[in-house]
RNA sequence: GUCCCCGUCGUCUAGCCAGGUCCAGGACACCGGCCUUUCACGCCGGCAACGUGGGUUCAAAUCCCGCCGGGGACGCCA
């Protein structure tokens, strides 16, 4: 059998949002699981709306997910040559023929026929008129008026159009330019692609493109349509939801490996498992397997697959990888050591690597902020005797979990307090807040020193003194 | 409007092709409990679905038809 070929051809008008991740997603895998080769393929033939910036972010959140190309990228906007030789062949055999229909007229034409409730596509009008190229002039494929197309789906199965329903549509533009059917088409032909799998938007435009193989005489790939991703509100996806750039989940303190395991998940599965790495994708993704409907985007089930992966990552990994949120906070990077050992107690708690920086605050600044709350509540005249008793004891006190634990339950003893009402206080003095991780290895991570001080400076502030 | 696709817990889904083992399984969310120095993690338990009507059959989530609902396409956008 001919070697796997799959493409992702994005149309650089936007940001990588989930829906393109997810199809370029499934293209990767299934190239990759049938040791394939995955193209990338910019269709820029939009002059007004492509932007280069926009191919820069696209590539960007690709290599970000891991989703790396083997071929390419091509962009279609350098191709145009071989457009026009396709489509001069189709003209020249008499497949396709040149339209002077004004655009003005086709749109009252179409408008009508809505309004009376009929089909609105081109109703022919230049279609035996024999006419050669020229300027305004439009190349329309010639769409044999009866019979029908059957798409052999390898989701959904045969689905048949009538030739009714399609009309003669544009392969070449008036300035020259090819339209995006023109354009895959030659491209997934003359580049090899043997599996075009995308979005089921694009299920009704394939009787046109098979039609278009047929008339240039070649075997069309083999289709697969996969089921659209929809908003929460199970609308199409807007900005308000998931049409938001793949790259701000990477700002906000998403790891790969979770919008990954999350996209796979939608619309594909494996049985009951939730939980996939890369290499178990890889091997287990296959098309069969894949539904047939809508799913909603569910943010919640992503922010928890993220937690479940943030939990997973070695410490050293993701020390580096909360390094740049560190940063963006305006924290100082401390020792290597330290950081991980501090990250060892957030990582449970966090859910995203924002959030796991945001823990560390108290870990890395010089002084604490006490929440006007969890001072109010916590730091209170009546606790300062245990303070300065334990200050004394803090002195002497080997700094491990243990012993740390020891000294905490022997002084609830010794003055009749729960355990809790001891541990609070504290923690507010050393944290700032009423959350955090646990006291003693907190206390262990922060060393003698900065939490005599901290417990000094609570002191301090709950006698009355200015902190 | 026409054509196409789809329809299992709130959400993602397993089951459907090869009808009985499904008073429908898992995950997220939610609720309760355990653990516990707070919050998480972890563990235990709970709530919760076959859109609807008909048909086929001894038996239907599974097969067939209608209806309803959702989505998509109908562009000199992709």
């Amino acid at each position: 059998m001919r070697q796997i070929k799959t493409r992702f051809p994005p149309s650089p008008t936007g940001h990588l949002h989930l829906g393109g991740a997810r199809t370029a997603l499934f293209n990767w895998l299934f190239a990759r699981h049938h040791q394939g080769v995955f193209v990338l393929r910019f269709e820029d033939t939009d002059r007004e709306r492509s932007r280069p910036e926009f191919v820069d972010s696209i590539r960007e959140a690709l290599e970000w997910l891991g989703l790396h190309w083997d071929e390419g990228p091509y962009f279609q906007s350098q191709r145009l040559e071989i457009y026009r030789e396709y489509a001069r062949r189709l003209y020249e055999e008499g497949k396709a023929y040149y339209c002077a229909c004004p655009p003005e007229e086709l749109e009252r034409k179409r408008k009508e026929a809505l309004a009376a409730g009929r089909k609105p596509g081109y109703d022919g009008t230049c279609r035996e008129k024999g006419l050669p190229p020229g300027p305004g002039r439009v190349l329309r494929l010639k769409v044999p008026p009866t019979g029908s197309t059957v798409v052999e789906d390898l989701i959904r199965g045969p689905v048949a159009f009538d030739h009714r329903e399609l009309d003669d549509f544009i392969l070449l533009r008036s300035d020259g330019t090819p339209t995006y059917h023109l354009a895959v088409v030659v491209d997934d032909l003359t580049m090899g692609i043997t599996h075009v799998i995308r979005g089921d938007d694009h299920l009704s435009n394939t009787p046109k493109q098979i039609l278009l193989y047929q008339a240039l005489g070649a075997e069309p790939p083999r289709f697969a349509h996969v089921p659209m991703i929809l908003g929460p509100d199970g609308q199409r996806l807007s900005k308000r939801h998931g049409a938001r750039s793949i790259l701000e989940y990477r700002e906000e303190g998403y790891l790969p490996q979770a919008l990954r395991n999350y996209l796979v998940r939608l619309g594909w599965s494996y049985g009951d498992q939730e939980i996939f790495t890369l290499e178990e994708m890889i091997e287990r993704f296959d098309l069969s397997r894949v539904s047939r409907s809508a799913a909603r985007f569910d943010p919640e089930k992503l922010l928890a697959l993220n937690a479940h992966w943030l939990r997973a990552t070695p410490l050293k990994e993701l020390a580096e990888e909360v390094k740049p949120f560190l940063r963006r906070l305006g924290l100082p990077l401390p020792r290597e050591d330290y950081l991980q050992a501090a990250l060892a107690t957030v990582q449970p708690r966090a859910r995203t690597l924002k959030e796991a920086a945001e823990m560390l605050t108290f870990y890395l600044v010089e002084e604490v902020e006490y929440q006007p709350e969890a001072a109010r509540k916590f730091l209170t005249p009546e606790i300062a005797p245990v303070l300065e008793r334990l200050l004394r004891a803090l002195e002497e006190v080997e700094f491990t979990d243990e012993a740390l634990e020891r000294l905490f339950r022997g002084m609830a003893e010794e003055t009749g307090l729960k355990l809790k009402k001891i541990a609070q206080p504290v923690r507010v003095a050393l944290t700032g807040k009423t959350v955090s991780p646990g006291l003693f290895e907190i206390m262990r991570i922060l060393g003698r020193e900065r939490v005599l001080r901290r417990l000094k400076r609570a002191l301090n502030y709950l006698q009355g003194g200015a902190s």
